[in-house]
DNA sequence: TTGAAAGCGCTAACAT
DNA sequence: ATGTTAGCGCTTTCAA
């Protein structure tokens, strides 16, 4: 009569009650084949009665499917990979699979522990977002962890692993940079300056090494002092990277650039900043675009121009790609996510 | 004498090829026991050679224990949420935890349906961050559910849940609202606002109805309509609460406040914008303060005071208190955390 | 110090 | 349609 003891209940406690086996009581918990109705209702009644739900350890261990992808971000503070992450964590969803995340601090040593701890956990399949992928050169330990890995499963990245046999999932870096670029020499900007980054990342090197392939296609006015990666990706760094690029033109007798592409959009804000406080307007006298797409861009005054990467297309991609792995369907080794610009009012303005 | 093959590798396949027992692998696995150094050497060894890792849904079967957390947040790409989970990811971590992160988006069905697959997956413990357990009323399906789930395991929350043996580690919303009208009456305001939020979210709710309550001991100036919930947390939403306020003291021949609290930091950069578009200046005109200093406090312009809940101390006892349910050791039903007061820009001028 | 064996909760043949 | 049984990979008595 009353609601139930507090004991463990496991099927053989729902297959004793029923007057059934276990594996009956299991038949209708998986849906897996045929059982008579009055009996599988009787089933089900216990199991509501005694809010039975099945272990997924026990399962997974017969199973050789968990139903759970193991995710590794470099900090999901970071509004960036908090954006894709979600993506993912729907998209799995969507297909009955569970993300299991874990932040690895942009540390490659704690990077390694986290892909160990998700081969224990036995997950089906791991996504790496950032972090040691994203390195030009991959570190060497982390490598040798991602083989190790990717014996046992799929392994997808932003980036890219030396060696190891990763499927990739990534952002079309030029073309990114060419809408950017496009757009800004429609607007008649010609002295356009990339600034901020570590060069060292795959997708920053990326940035540049297009950049400078690109620059005669649009006659831009280049010049070594448009580029100043102060290394890193946060607002200070744009403000100082921005501010060393002023000091530079000035000393030089350079023009300052009438257009500044900054590596993501939180550099944009720092380069913002130093623009403001040398006391010019965005964008009337020097225009101002970012990557990324966050938060922040409809929040700050001015509004930032940036790159958006879809990002329900980018969890979608990587999750379908892992999914594919885990299946043995065919995918392609590396498949590019297409970006669009936002153009906001950092950029919004014509030069005759 | 080649690597390996690439076959399941478990305990057994190291005991044999050791000599030795399952159980000592065990014991070396788990040092659980003595085993003779030659032999732990051997294994060890082997271990290597085969990159084993032990399965911890085997684990998990045996012992009852599965070093996990479960967690439930509404969405971590709020930073609120992320900070709080990163900070007790490392707590976790610190204490040989691993968290498993869900998103709730704010929907009391997905929250109901992410405690089941943290039940399923036998989490030691539940941490839920914000959503159902903010409400003022707790939905009657998701408190259900979580009596269930506190049958078998200790369930934190930040809020409330009605008539659930859950243990509580929120914030001291009443210090932080004194801390608040403190550091504005000491600056000489005299007419403060309180802005933002919806009403039948607890934490929001604990603000108005403090705020009543201590006007009188402040001497504060109060009328009605300084307290103008238009519903929301976001930017837009503080954006049209002091646009309310404004056209409200217009109307009725009030003067404008001379502060205005948000309820939260996002809400803050709304309620600026709006007095901003009003052509006031803040601070000089009106102050603005609000809560959780979040990332872009230091990016707009101007900084926004705020309310700092120090992260790392939230993440510690949130996860100090799974953690002593877990172990049966005794613990405060609720815990409070301290809030600091962090003072910027926004709020910083002294009003004779 | 070590091994044998039982068991954790479930699923999947294999019978019936 | 349903029951029996044998694992899945580990830990843990209990003996030796």
């Amino acid at each position: 009569m009353e609601p139930t003891p507090n004991q463990k209940v496991t099927i053989y406690t729902i297959a004793k009650e029923a007057g059934v086996s276990p594996a009956t009581v299991s038949r209708v918990l998986t849906n897996s084949a045929n059982v008579r109705p009055e009996k599988r209702e009787r089933i089900e009644e216990l199991i509501h009665k005694y809010n039975f739900m099945p272990s997924a350890l026990a399962r997974g261990l017969t199973d050789t499917r968990r139903m759970i992808i193991g995710i590794i971000t470099a900090d999901v503070r970071n509004s960036f990979y908090a954006d894709v992450y979600t993506a993912c964590e729907n998209a799995a969803s969507k297909a009955g699979y569970t993300m299991l995340l874990l932040n690895s601090f942009g540390d490659r040593d704690t990077e390694k522990r986290q892909i160990k701890k998700l081969l224990e956990q036995r997950v089906d399949a791991i996504i790496q977002l950032g972090g040691a992928a994203d390195d030009v050169e991959t570190d060497t330990g982390y490598a040798k962890q991602v083989k190790i890995a990717v014996k046992s499963l799929p392994f997808v990245v932003t980036g890219k692993v030396d060696g190891a046999d990763c499927n990739i999932v990534r952002v079309d870096a030029e073309r990114a940079l060419e809408l950017l670029v496009e757009h800004l020499v429609y607007n008649g900007n010609k002295r356009i300056a990339l600034v901020g980054g570590r060069i060292d990342v795959v997708s920053t090197k990326a940035k540049y090494e297009h950049f400078l392939k690109i620059a005669d296609k649009y006659h831009l006015d280049t010049n070594p002092v448009y580029l100043e990666n102060w290394g890193g990706y946060r607002v200070d760094k744009g403000l100082r990277s921005m501010d060393a690029l002023f000091d530079k033109c000035h000393k030089q007798g350079i023009p300052y650039p009438d257009a500044v592409i900054a590596v993501n959009d939180l550099t944009a804000v720092g380069v913002i900043k130093s623009i403001e406080r040398h006391g010019l307007r965005i964008p009337e006298d020097i225009a101002v675009v970012g990557y990324d797409n966050i938060d922040i861009d409809e929040i700050i005054e001015p509004n930032i121009t940036t790159i958006d990467y879809n990002y329900a297309v980018f969890g979608e991609m990587l999750v379908s790609t892992a999914i594919a792995g885990i299946e043995g369907t065919s995918v392609e080794k590396q498949r590019n996510i297409e970006p669009n610009i936002v153009i906001r009012e950092s950029s919004d303005i014509k030069r005759v």
